[in-house]
DNA sequence: CGAAATTAGTAAGCATGCTTACAATAAGCT
DNA sequence: AGCTTATTGTAAGCATGCTTACTAATTTCG
């Protein structure tokens, strides 16, 4: 296998790596009807309540939409609530209400477990690495323009 | 942040790199109609024509309807064919048809842009720690079952 | 001030993955 | 042979992402 054979079956790997986790992960939370993406929003929310919707998505580096309709389906599920913004009428902040948190420790619990089989056998440092690799290529992409070369 | 704070956010890591990535990638393919599930598929057909359905959804771990579509899409855009196979009526093989060739070496040519955006300043043996790390990852959730602990 | 540009959130429609359920065929067992 | 089980492909319906286009509110600037 030459040296493009491996960089392209690397975009493979890193597809078909996090889909697995994915499915692992929304197999287990299934039963309490949730998945994990709307985990993500709430973990992001439980350490920065009261952001607006814009800056969640740019945190997490999807479209706007996307997170819409993550938000409205917490919010049909009293997990989260928006309250307008007293400054801008444009926008909302979202707060976690108080059913949140009991949801918040049960997913903490799910995710623990998929975690320890994701990462058997792999070190604390390999963690930092494999962390550390992704991290940089995350940036490398984040740049919004295509760039041809 | 805990040690298993850092393993949480591997997991969101690696989704959202791997979106990235595919985002990128598919920008660039869209003015060909194609993407890049559909370019996996061709991708791996092109070194072992003649898989049946089961086998290349095994081997991409997907489910197989999941691939059955995407064959059906790949049919119709005349990219590649099914052929019944003799020996077991209930499958077929799957071909690439003579259209295939071109369009392959124009996705390729794609993908050497996204990849070389995305490994900007990241070693070839970085690469190969990066795959590696993946593949042990990959390979934990590979089990079908949920193992709860 | 008032027109133009920007920003926040949403809607519609497509792509790709999943689960669950089903029909047709093959294989295995008594 | 005949019944049971497994395998192959498909269908329906949901979840999550994207792009493009829109409305409402704010900011910028002549």
């Amino acid at each position: 296998m030459n040296k493009s054979d491996i960089a392209a079956q690397l975009g493979f790997e890193l597809h078909t790596t996090a889909r697995l986790l994915k499915r692992n992960f929304d197999r287990r939370a299934k039963t309490h009807g949730l998945t994990r993406a709307r985990w993500q929003v709430l973990w992001i929310l439980n350490r920065n309540e009261g952001m607006k919707q814009a800056e969640l998505a740019e945190r997490m580096d999807v479209a706007p939409i996307t997170l819409t309709r993550q938000i409205d389906l917490l919010e049909a599920e009293g997990l989260v609530e928006r309250r307008q913004d007293p400054q801008d009428r444009r926008c909302f902040r979202i707060y976690l209400t108080a059913a949140a948190a009991p949801v918040l420790e049960i997913l903490q619990g799910l995710a623990a477990e998929t975690r320890s089989q994701a990462l058997s056998g792999i070190t604390a440092e390999e963690q930092q690495q494999l962390m550390n690799l992704l991290g940089r290529v995350h940036q490398n992409l984040s740049r919004e323009e295509v760039v041809s070369d």
